[in-house]
DNA sequence: TTTAAATCGGATAAAATTATCCTGTTTAAA
DNA sequence: TTTAAACAGGATAATTTTATCCGATTTAAA
């Protein structure tokens, strides 16, 4: 569905911003420990986070990573997706044709846009900050 | 959202499927032109659609590959996809948890569960002759 | 009987994704 | 001022996925 490397920044994302919530900035080591993920890998999916905005950084001693209220509020899950992996979950082909055509349709084209679409909404729908309340409170979880 | 192999797969059975219904016998080289794959990459993947009973494939000049309509009704999408490339896209995390355990569920278990079971639904409730027959009216197509 | 079309299957190669390493820079604390 | 923690970013490595190649076998037609 989606790539590893988008997995890791959703993980990653509501990490920070769980800790946000109580004030707390996170090293790219804590990140990678608390989401079952590879440090060096992370650092990478990191940067793109910050550089598109989803988070911020802060450099040197006491540094680490952080959201804004706002930030979590604004961002929808469907953002990092785009940002990791581009629109091709959102927009392509059940089938793999390259190009979407709908005067020229695959054989699924109707019930595969259905529930694309559905996908979609739900990406769409979901902020940072929904996820990250039940992160905070202990309901749910970010490794097995 | 499906591999490669996945979608090279489904456009290559819809397109056995709807020359058999018309009785032709279809062999790589033409799979591979009509659905716009590598040739060499289909050879491999009908070999397992073969080997998982999905369809007949005939050795020998005049050769290639047909389905029966018995095997057109009985299969389903979510068969093809299940064989080429396994059940993770049906019972696998969105947020790419190693173990999906409801009761320490992801923050999107909810929401992804949902959406993810209709996709299940959809691929569950489509046959191949039904994307089939679309193909053959030429009402639907396998390449741009 | 010979030939050629076609699948089978093992080996290999190319490309993309995932993952690591290392050096430099920033910055707070000692 | 020195030190060490921490991110930035380029280079490299490992793994997986995608793709190709080739010799062997099967089989219908010439
Ligand atoms: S809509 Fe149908 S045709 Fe268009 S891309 Fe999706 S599946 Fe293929
Ligand atoms: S059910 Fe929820 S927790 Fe379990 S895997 Fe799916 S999304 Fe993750």
């Amino acid at each position: 569905m989606f790539s590893k490397a988008c997995e890791y920044a959703v993980r990653a994302t509501l990490l920070v911003a769980s800790h946000s919530l109580m004030d707390e900035r996170v090293s790219v080591k804590d990140i990678a420990e608390a989401t079952a993920s590879p440090v060096a890998f992370t650092a990478k999916i990191m940067q793109q986070l910050n550089r598109g905005g989803i988070l911020y950084s802060v450099q040197g001693k006491q540094g680490g990573f952080e959201m804004t209220r706002e930030q979590m509020q604004a961002t929808k899950l469907s953002q990092i997706v785009t940002l990791i992996d581009g629109d091709r979950v959102f927009t392509g082909c059940g089938l793999g044709l390259r190009e979407c055509n709908a005067k020229k349709p695959c054989p699924l084209h109707e019930r595969f846009s259905t529930v694309r679409g559905e996908l979609k909404a739900m990406l769409d729908s979901t902020t940072v900050l929904d996820l990250a309340l039940g992160l905070k409170d202990g309901l749910t979880f970010l490794r097995v």
